[in-house]
DNA sequence: ATGGTTGTATAACAA
């Protein structure tokens, strides 16, 4: 059994007492971790550890930052330095666990199609598609997951209609996700097509949550032979129901493996 | 309604 999950915590220290009861009720294996939020200094390491975790971080002073944690320890690691990716900023980290290569990336928002940030974030998502195909990933066995800002279909969305061209919901966001994840498989579709199944409500929406206008921009992507292995997968909706919750929820996937 | 809220860091940004 492996129990593989992606958060975006929108800080990792105001997200500990949400993440030490979910992770002590609910353990998981393997938890990819987007907006940190800090840099590697103020990544609490110390209580994952008493939790029976290891950790690898790629942090940064007040923005983004990813990390991966683990019960089992990693057989390596990386940060890499990625051409598309701008000076300084902490997207993208890689670990190997069990003989599976996580990619735990967050992608950027995008702001508007209007924005330069647009643009940034197409050519950020297709470089992470070559990426997997140059370093070999695509044909190993690799999950690719965290905050990929994109919903790919109608039902990823509360409503289709208003948002649709719009940032985190345009045809070329959706196009150039389905070439860059390519032949890998999005594992919580394979186990659920409902509608209103997401995992970010933006905080700024009137009870936003608890009328669920909500996106669905997580995912847990893995490669055609390791997506055979997966018994389901499912999105931690109470989560987003606690105190001071993040704007977005876990998203796991459990692997007969 | 181009609003709203949250986090970082302590004034604006980013989401």
């Amino acid at each position: 059994m492996l129990t593989v999950a992606t958060f975006n915590v929108n800080s990792v220290r105001s997200r500990m007492p949400i993440l030490r009861k979910w992770l002590t009720e609910n353990p998981v294996d393997v938890l990819a971790l987007q907006e940190l939020k800090g840099d590697e200094s103020k990544f609490p390491l110390q209580e994952f550890q008493e939790m029976g975790y290891h950790g690898v971080v790629h942090g940064q002073k007040a923005y983004n930052g990813v990390a991966i944690v683990s019960r089992d320890p990693f057989e390596d690691y990386m940060i890499p330095t990625l051409p598309f990716c701008a000076e300084g900023e902490a997207r993208v980290i890689l670990a190997k666990v069990r003989g599976i290569w996580f990619v735990n990336t967050y992608i950027p928002q995008g702001q508007s199609v209007s924005s330069e940030k647009f643009p940034y974030k197409l050519a950020f998502l297709a470089g992470i598609g070559k990426y997997l195909r140059d370093q070999g990933l695509m044909d190993a066995q690799t999950i690719w997951l965290g905050d990929l800002n994109v919903a790919l279909e109608d039902r990823d969305v509360y409503n289709p209609d208003d948002l649709r061209g719009k940032v985190t919901f345009h045809p070329d966001e959706q196009k150039v996700l389905r070439e860059a994840s390519g032949p890998m498989v999005d594992v919580l579709r394979k186990h659920n097509g409902n509608e209103g199944v997401y995992t970010f409500w933006d905080y700024r929406i009137p009870n936003g949550f608890k009328r669920n206008l909500g996106w669905r921009i997580d995912y847990i992507l893995a490669t055609p032979e390791l997506a055979e292995r997966s018994e389901d997968a499912w999105v931690e909706t109470g989560l987003r129901a606690m105190e001071k919750p993040s704007d977005h929820t876990a998203l796991v996937a459990r692997f007969d493996l």
